[in-house]
DNA sequence: ATCGTTTCCGTTAACGTTCACGGGAACGTT
DNA sequence: AACGTTCCCGTGAACGTTAACGGAAACGAT
């Protein structure tokens, strides 16, 4: 069936013998209207399905209450987590949101991208994509008339709002689990050290061990995957076969070390512990039960939303 | 620093002597303009970083190039999976994507999301929604002037366009794997049965029982988190300690089931053999590894994309 | 020279809203 | 009776783009 003509705000005017501006008075809840036409428009509008075209409005007012959200890597557990409180955040404020996902390693990409979301007269941009170092060069790259945009998970930049994660922070509160637990030999697989995220949590690691007196030389590099989170793990029983403690960059990785450490029978976490970072659910039911920094991805995502709607309203 | 006021179409055509309309057919590509202004033209817009407003194209051509996406539960894995599949293949049909979520319980929430998608005149809309019993009975109670849609993960109606995993066959799959392992005594941990994807598997679980000539009833529910399958597997193992396989709806409740065998010293897969529904990528590494029926999620959404485009433009 | 054809380009009108006006009626005030 | 207010409503123009048409120039063929 060939989509009915949609009803226009002129077509309910004639209906009830009124012009089209008092139909968008009644539809904007504006006061010029009496009471009995103002009800006689709403019920027009009921009973034929009348919805406003939020592309002419959106025209008209040049505001088009949509926002655009970039993202990376939809299946990973941080973005859609942080994807849901950007959601929930703007429809609140009674926002749409465009949504582009692109592939997380290649930067130009980015360009078409964002002007797609130009087009569209996105009122913000909100980036939810890794910190790699291409992004961060990027990020100045962007075209002259983009409106105003929000870096999530990216390193400060003057130019550029960001909001993060507190990547050494989170670090320095698992290493010091770690130093309550008695542990003194702490050991730390990271993440590709092109990821800002890898880089900072490496910090608060070597930082709280330095506090401590210890030396910081079990390091590992993984690639975020539970089978690199593995693989380090092995490396790291090579090299430093006394480590009594484990900080994984992930929980991924985390649950590599767990798997291997049940293979090889080491006892957790009697002969070793081990604590993540990012707050996967399913955590507490590994086994064993994996302890994890945890971190309010939902609320980083909302709290971006509040942010640039601050920036675009006021 | 205040928005600078977009370029528009004019301006370029002033600023190259020749009409709006020119400017229009270069843009589009279209034949009927000499090399020489084609490339004047050209080189005024990359220049002044002219986008053209999808707003005002989609105003005049009655066609928004976006469609919409309404989601429940984006924390949920299967469903960022899904939606990872819609958002590539729409991209690739040079179509944008208006994303809605829904909390994932109450009905009256669905009909003002609709109508925003409709306002903004999205040109299909995608339910990524679960089979809940409302869901399945408010797709009838859509708008009117709704535009193409199509129903992930729903009860085939006859009215609407749906698509679905196989819950059944993948549920054969699984038992029918467990009994080529030589085992008897399979019990199952279902998901909320208002859920249609719990219902359907417990169905495949029946069926194959049967036709190997045995009895199921060793069945208890769970609502889809790992600590409910936990509970449930100890359930089963009060009513019925001679189980020598459970078949868990999903990964999760598999990995409380893991969880609990383990904490009870009850070998994987000696004594008990564990599969689970879904294909979440970590189950590999859980320890002891978990066998899952994978899915092909994103599979799914692309399919929906395509299946809906044709039904809009064919 | 006349007549098509082709190539290129401009004009006008729409798409569905809202904004900035203005204006008439009804009412009270001096 | 004249005047200011308030309440309600309509008119015209604009937002930025494209569809449909028409027309001028240039070219070759008769």
């Amino acid at each position: 069936m060939p989509r009915p003509k949609n009803v226009t705000i002129t077509e309910i005017a004639k209906q009830c013998g009124v012009s089209a501006q008092t139909v968008s008075r009644v539809v904007n809840n504006r006061p010029d209207v009496s009471p009995a036409t103002r009800e006689a428009v709403e019920k027009a509008i009921a009973n034929s399905g009348y919805q406003p075209s939020a592309l002419a409005r959106g025209l008209v007012r040049r505001r088009s209450q949509t926002l655009g959200v970039i993202v990376a890597g939809l299946r990973d557990f941080g973005v859609s987590q942080i994807l849901n409180g950007i959601a929930e955040q703007s429809q609140a404020a009674g926002y749409g949101l465009l949504l582009r996902e692109i592939a997380d390693a290649n930067a130009p990409e980015l360009a078409p991208v964002v002007d797609m979301l130009i087009s569209h007269q996105v009122e913000g941009i909100i980036f939810a994509t890794p910190s790699h170092d291409w992004t961060i060069h990027l990020a100045d790259e962007i075209p002259k008339q983009c409106p105003p945009a929000i870096f999530l998970k990216r390193e400060p930049s003057p130019s550029r709002t960001t909001i993060g994660i507190d990547n050494t922070g989170g670090a320095i509160t698992a290493v010091e689990h770690l130093l309550a637990l008695g542990r003194t030999r702490i050991a730390h697989i990271s993440g590709p050290p092109r990821w800002l995220e890898a880089r900072q949590r490496v910090v608060g690691w070597q930082q709280t061990l330095g506090k401590a007196g210890l030396t910081a030389d079990c390091l590992v590099e993984g690639n975020w995957s539970s089978a690199s989170g593995q693989d380090a793990f092995r490396l790291l029983l090579d090299r430093h076969p006394d480590i009594d403690a484990v900080f994984a960059s992930n929980d991924q990785m985390a649950l590599g070390v767990l798997r291997e450490a049940s293979d090889r029978g080491i006892r957790i976490p009697d002969d070793l512990a081990v604590i993540g970072f990012d707050g996967m659910s399913e955590a507490s039911q590994f086994t064993p039960s994996l302890t994890t920094i945890t971190q309010p991805l939902a609320a980083i995502g909302s709290a971006a939303v509040e942010r640039l709607l601050r920036e675009i309203e006021g």
